[in-house]
DNA sequence: GGTCGCTTTACCGTTTTCAATAAAAAATCT
DNA sequence: AGATTTTTTATTGAAAACGGTAAAGCGACC
């Protein structure tokens, strides 16, 4: 698929999301639902070794409620902004 | 391929590449081989028609000098970022 | 008129994402 | 220990990215 930088970036961008999501107390199957990627799908990304789509991105960063530019790389800024509510109603998916 | 916010997101993903590119007096076809991407998919790219992958966003911004994030969204990274947060508005996913 | 440079579009072939499903592995419980 | 939840891996099939090439548009300028 790609070189090795190329793999690190798609590791540290994929870390970035899982501990967002942890940091909001999701599961994959719920973050499944929130963004329409699948969990298997999100397994991988999380763990990098695929290289996702730009629109999967934002739909990642819409359902964790982050800026998507904030996972792609740090961004000190980033975790003040972030505001951890606890309403997510996952039945506006099902 | 997607929606119409998704299409929107990659219209205007594709301006700031081209607005990028532009600022720095280079071609499509001196793009492509800077980024390793062909100049016809830059096209693609830059008009928004096509859903490119996050390896190719980062080797874009790579060729760029720009920070990957920055291709995603407004950015001021200076000053008047209280004004306006434009995308979307949290709360309600329907 | 024409030519030059740049961009867009179209086609083809290969590779990859992605959903869905199932199953296996791993972590977390009681 | 066992049971349950969560994650990972594998498979199938469809859709799309991507490079390459070629062709077509579209300016500007002579």
């Amino acid at each position: 698929m790609a070189n090795d930088q190329e793999n690190k970036r798609l590791a540290s961008v994929g870390s970035r999301i899982r501990k967002a999501r942890e940091d909001r107390g999701l599961n994959l199957h719920e973050l499944a639902r929130l963004s329409g990627i699948s969990a298997p799908a999100l397994s991988l990304i999380e763990t990098g070794k695929r290289d996702l789509r730009v629109t999967s991105l934002c739909r990642i960063a819409d359902a964790l409620r982050i800026a998507a530019g904030d996972l792609l790389e740090d961004r000190p800024a980033g975790a003040a902004r972030v505001a951890k509510r606890k309403g997510y109603d996952l039945g506006d998916y099902a």
